[in-house]
DNA sequence: GTGGTCTAGACCACT
DNA sequence: GTGGTCTAGACCACA
C-alpha cells in the first residue's frame, strides 16, 4: 500500500505519514483497523524500524492512529483531529506558496483552480462545491 | 521589503526565494528592475552573503532572475520560467498533500475551495473564474 | 465499577490500581469488602489474567488489598498505608511536577490551586481547608 | 544544571524536558537566552545525542524552545504555550490521580493543600492565593 | 507478540 | 559549527 521514493527529499518518516493518512481519508483504512506493526512495516518497506515508528508516533500525535500497549497500532476514529489549529495555521502557509508559485509558472487563475477541483473531487467526491 | 523569520521551518534561503518570488508575482518588481546584490541583501537581512547567494542561485534557476556579469542582478521577464515540468509536478504533488491534510482535518470541500479562493483573489485579483 | 481506556498512555494494569483506589478513597469499597477475583475481574474487563494479577500484586504491595489464601482478595482496613515513605515523596516529586507544568501553560497561582480545590472537594467533601 | 537519575522510571529524555522547562518557569534561563547545543548537552550528560534530540523536540513543540537551523537552540519567548488543549487536559487528569493517592496515603485535606501551597510559592512567589 | 527507549555511529542540509 | 534523518542493534515494559 505504502511506496517510497527513495532518492525523495522529504524525510522516509513523512511519506509514511502523508500516505498512510491518504490511506485513511480515502477511505482505504477505517476507525479499528489494525496497521502494521513496527516490525511488519518496517521489513516491508526494507527500512528501520526506528524510522516506522518515528512515523507511528507523528500520526499519533495528530490523531491518525491510537496505539494499544502490547496489542498494536489501529486507526482511530478520527472525529478529533489533534493540534488543528497548528495544523491549520500550517495548510493556510502553504497555501498561500502554492498560490504564487502557481501564478509564477504563469498558470491562469483558472488553471489553477481546475487543478484544485481535480484533486478535491478524487477525495470528496462529487459533493457540489455548495457544499 | 523581505522579511524573514528566524524561527521558522522553512530555510532562510527559501524564505528568500518564495518572498522575492512573491513580489515579482504580485507586481511589485518588474522585469528589468535591479535586484538588491548579495552584499546589499544580506548585510540588510543580517544574514550570511553565502545564505543570500544559495537564494539567488536558486531564483536564477527558476528563471526569475537574471545576473548580468559587471551590471548586477536583475528581475528578468517572466514569460518562460524555467523548470517548468519540474515545478508543475512538484505544484500538483503538494497540492495532493495538501487536498488530504485539509481533509484530515475534518475540512469540507466547500470550506477547503473558500480557503484557496480567498488566496487566489489576493493574486489574481478579480479576474472572473472565468478567465 | 471499574472502566478500562483501552486508548491511554497508562498501562491497563495501572489503571486497575488506580480505580481501585479510588473506590476505596471514595467510601464505594470498604475494609473488609470482597474484591472480585483475579479470574472474574478479568473477565469482566475482558483482560489477560496476568494484567489484574499484576494490578493486584501492586495493591496489595501498597496495602490497599489483602489476599487470604483460599478465602479471596478483600479491601484491608486502609490504617496503616504501605510504602508510606516512598509513596509520599513520589507524591512530593509528582506535585512538584504539575505545579511547573501549570506555570509553563500559562495558568496563575489562583488558577492553578482552583482546579486542585475543585477536586480536593469531590474527595474530601466540605471539610474546612482548616480540618 | 540538569541532574539525571540513572535508575528512574522516568525515561531520560523525560528528565530533560520537565527540568529544561523548570528551569524556565523559574527564570532561571529567559527568552532567547541559548540552550546547550545537542552534542554540548550530551557530552555533559554522558549520554548520546539522539536522546538529548528527542526531548529538545518535544520542548520544541510544547513552545519551550526555538531551533535556529544551524545556529542552535534557544529559550523561546513563551507567551503562547503549544498544544495548551492536550496539555491542560492531562494536568487535570494526573491532579485528580494525585488527590486520590494522597487520601489514599492517609493525608487530610489540610495536610495535602499544604504540600501544594508551599510548593506552589516556590514558583509564583508570595502573590495572594486571590492573585 | 507489541511498542518505547537508548546507544553508537553515519550522512546531510543549513549557516 | 548547528540540528535532522537514518541505520543497526540492544534492552525493557506491557499484554
Amino acid at each position: 500500500m505504502i511506496r517510497l521514493q527513495e532518492h525523495s527529499a522529504t524525510p522516509i518518516y513523512e511519506q509514511i505519514v502523508e500516505q498512510l493518512k491518504a490511506l485513511v481519508v480515502k477511505g482505504a483504512m477505517k476507525a479499528g483497523d489494525k496497521v502494521p506493526s513496527v516490525r511488519e512495516l518496517s521489513s516491508m518497506l526494507l527500512i528501520n524500524p526506528n524510522t516506522v515508528s518515528k512515523a507511528y508516533q507523528e500520526l499519533e500525535r495528530q490523531g491518525v492512529i491510537k496505539t494499544i500497549r502490547g496489542k498494536g497500532t489501529f486507526v482511530s476514529s478520527n472525529e478529533a483531529p489533534r493540534m488543528a489549529a497548528e495544523r491549520t495555521e500550517a495548510l493556510q502557509r502553504e497555501l498561500r506558496r502554492l498560490v504564487v508559485e502557481a501564478k509564477s509558472l504563469g498558470l491562469t487563475r483558472k488553471q489553477f483552480e481546475e487543478m484544485i477541483r481535480s484533486e478535491s473531487q478524487s477525495l470528496w467526491g462529487d459533493e457540489r462545491a455548495a457544499d
